[in-house]
DNA sequence: TATTTATTGTATCGTTATGACAAAATAAAA
DNA sequence: TTTTATTTTGTCATAACGATACAATAAATA
């Protein structure tokens, strides 16, 4: 077997595991910018089709490596916070229930130069089971890289985000509604942003996961209450108003606080 | 098609069929009695080992759908609360990683009479991956049954469960650190005690569940103001003190508050 | 019948958490 | 020097909470 088809079949397996296997991960990987969540999306070849980052898992690989895989495969990022928030298996997920949705892929598959391309789409009949994993990142730490299937990777608001393939759309709500129930239980702007960063980013972070606004002077009341946060000189924005100062993670003492798994709500 | 394009396709399906992995659910049924939490565990035939009632997803059949089948051939009990809560899937659950287990494994399957292909679930070559659901009844209700595999299916107190087949003690205490947890968005009695029953009662199923006892009037005081209770006559106990009201769910109340979601802590 | 015993139902009290709002501080512009 | 916009800190009434006390009561006991 000559080293290319190799190589087609190996992106195969990773892009299309979800459909040819009956196991798959699918990763919500949200990075927050401009004061906005985002979510990073997949654009397929030859047609107008986003999908969330997904692969299957190899023979000696556990699921929650599989993910780290896609998430380092997709993002160049290692050791990352990442979580596993459902598995879905409806026997609604199987191919056969989105019979126009698998003509698209088939004319996808079909424009792509394989030797192998005349695959049989038996496989698409299959039942399959995916779980999601959420991950939080800082994107301006990333480097988005499409993968062989895919033409394009990009970062999307959340507001803005398209029709997903299959029940992607689901998956990413999914995705959402744990992150909020998470963030009960875990402070989680240490992923998500700069290492230092104003109370104010803290909070529109906080706002744009709960999706509701929240009160200034509480939330930092609230928040310094915590004691993970360190204080340092003044962020001086040039800007006709007091300047704020600027906060970073306490590391140990933020691995303390979630190792004790205090619960506090906003 | 050409013979080159069936190898490649061939070549394809067989890489692929390495990965191949087997789907299943595993369910913690919890069931309350004599003011202790138990869980319902299959004993195998032949050899004194313990684990979780699970099963396969048949072909056209939902996770969810397989996980409630379970509990009905085990418990005899539709309609029941049933949760999933998180997927196994680490690369240890492979069953040669557990050489002593599989050979046991062998030595019971030998025993059995297979005319049934299906019961070879390639335990030995395959890696698994499997979704825990957990599930509460009222266990006075139930009927357990044990599978063919199984020779019987008992009700453990949590304390005192025994070493399980493969990592299903870890399952297990998943399962618990979840239902934990959903505690603090869910009034979980309903499906637990009896139609009418005191608030002593209701306290101890709390107890039973956190594991750390709680106060009493303060338990009652909070669980009178969810407003979801509806008391009725006393009930004269035969002993020398006041005798306790009977409370049971107002159903609507109940529905509607959990609708709401809103989270209130023990 | 009166008293005792054990448990249940409810009230109270001090502390802390919370939401809403107010006031002081301050960096830069006017 | 004053104005402007935003941050930081403070206040205050209310609600929630943990701890404790006390009253109510069904049955046993004297």
């Amino acid at each position: 077997m000559t080293e290319k088809k190799i190589q087609g079949i190996h992106a195969l397996e990773n892009r299309l595991g979800e459909f040819l296997q009956e196991n798959s991960i699918d990763c919500v990987i949200l990075g927050y910018d401009q004061e906005e969540l985002k979510v990073l999306l997949l654009k397929w070849k030859f047609e107008d089709i986003w999908s969330l980052p997904g692969g299957y898992i190899h023979k000696m690989e556990g699921m929650d490596q599989a993910a780290h895989r896609v998430l380092e495969e997709r993002t160049g990022l290692t050791s990352i916070f990442l979580r596993q928030f459902y598995t879905f298996g409806s026997a609604g997920r199987n191919g056969e229930h989105r019979p126009e949705e698998m003509a698209t892929m088939r004319r996808i598959l079909e424009k792509i130069p394989m030797e192998n391309k005349e695959l049989d789409f038996g496989w698409f009949t299959k039942r399959f089971v995916t779980t999601g994993y959420f991950a939080l990142v800082d994107l301006r730490r990333t480097d988005p890289n499409p993968d062989f299937l895919s033409e394009s990777c990009e970062w999307w608001a959340l507001d803005d985000v398209p029709q997903l393939l299959a029940d992607h759309n689901e998956i990413l709500e999914k995705a959402l509604e744990q992150l909020r129930i998470h963030l009960n239980y875990l402070p989680i702007g240490i992923s998500l942003l700069p290492q230092k960063f104003t109370m104010r980013a803290l909070q529109k972070l906080y706002e744009a996961i709960l999706a509701r606004p929240l009160e200034r002077s509480n939330f930092q009341r609230k928040m310094l209450a915590l004691d993970i946060l360190v204080r340092h000189e003044k962020q001086m924005t040039g800007a006709a108003n007091k300047a704020p100062y600027l906060y970073s993670f306490d590391r140990s003492k933020y691995d303390t606080l979630v190792q004790k798994g205090i619960g506090f709500s906003f």
